[in-house]
DNA sequence: CCAGTTGTTGAGCGCGCGTTCTCAAATGAG
DNA sequence: CTCATTTGAGAACGCGCGCTCAACAACTGG
């Protein structure tokens, strides 16, 4: 007993490839609704090996809120509070979300908006992997809205953290709406509105 | 073939009643997650009945969606644009939400915007009557604000529809968050900050 | 009463779900 | 080569799903 000296047969398959394309199909088609099936054609892994590798539906689709997870802190990490105005950027980031609903003929939406409308009632686990999810995008604005008062971009009354959590707020609410109507233009301007009006506060 | 002049069977139930209990259900678990079993049960209607007189479980999804409608049609209707100040009464209605949420032990959100996460991929039926609530929403909102500009509450230099667009994303993406952290006070003083810097535009 | 129509009942249909099992293939150590 | 070990392959399991159906109950006009 002890050390694995022995090598066995070697995979024939990238394990986070597999979550990258488990992730697009839960985010396209929900958790319910993607049957295994569906992962095992689409991710050309057979069942048993599914199962051997990562347990059961359930862990796979927590592995890929994970993934979905670093994503976005890539996109919500140093990146927006990194010199330059930060508001523009902030913007970028919302406008970025509607013009990808928009080119996509079905708008995904955000995975973690929609998860949070299907699945969590009683999933402790998907429940805080969800929240994470949330304070990852909340820090991220956080940092930007830091970086915005340090330069005079937002007046100093401005509670930020609130601040924070209203654009997280309207993300996910944006996420929501994009995917029953992806007409962007009422949506542009709505997050412009947001920003002009949160930038136009005075101490 | 005629005029049905013969009376039969009365119906042991109350269709809208049932429509009522559906619409908690598909709320609280889902349309995916709700089966027919879980219906019949909580509905004390059997499935014959079920589908003779709804067609299935479909319909009667669009059916509860449809109430849920009219529900939201109440809270946002004239009551938003009557008379006094309006600002405060939608915070009270956004606030309502969250109040609900604090006090539910599993928040359920806004069947909506639930539904816009989990069933919309495809299914036009469900997609248009997400889109004709959300446009209550939208309205009920407009409404509200032209009368708060009328009264000064708001500058006129304010993109009204474009205002209440972004209350509208900022409704929906507070039902998402608080599905996963219905803790209140974050979420009190982001809607706050949105107001106050709504009420902050100058023209 | 009967005739005619509709509602109720609950067993039961086929299907696809998530999951498991068995067996052959592939590898390197001894 | 043999052996221990892991992976690949895919048939098969039991279950619960959405849904249907035939027999029976309740009702009123004639």
């Amino acid at each position: 007993m002890g050390y694995r000296s022995i090598v066995a047969r070697p995979r024939t398959f990238d394990e986070q490839d597999v979550i990258d394309r488990a992730m697009e199909l839960f985010w396209t088609r929900g958790y319910e609704t993607t049957s295994i099936t569906d992962l095992t054609s689409a991710l050309g892994v057979h069942p048993g090996t599914l199962y051997r590798t990562f347990g059961d539906k359930h862990a796979l689709f927590l592995r890929a809120l994970a993934r979905y997870r670093e994503r976005l802190a890539d996109d919500f990490g140093p990146s927006l509070a990194e010199g330059g105005p930060v508001l523009p950027r902030i913007r970028a980031v919302l406008i970025g979300w509607i013009d990808l609903a928009a080119q996509e003929e079905q708008p995904r939406g955000c995975l973690i908006a929609n998860t949070a409308g299907e699945v969590l009632p009683g999933d402790d686990e998907v429940a805080s992997s969800v929240r994470c999810v949330f304070s990852v995008v909340e820090d991220g604005f956080l940092q930007g809205l830091r970086a915005a008062a340090r330069q005079g971009e937002i007046s100093a009354a401005v509670d930020l953290p609130a601040a924070a959590a209203m654009l997280t707020m309207l993300l996910e609410g944006l996420q929501v709406i994009v995917k029953a109507d992806p007409d962007p233009r009422r949506l542009v301007s709505a997050v412009d509105t947001a920003l002009l009006s949160l930038a136009s506060v005075r101490g």
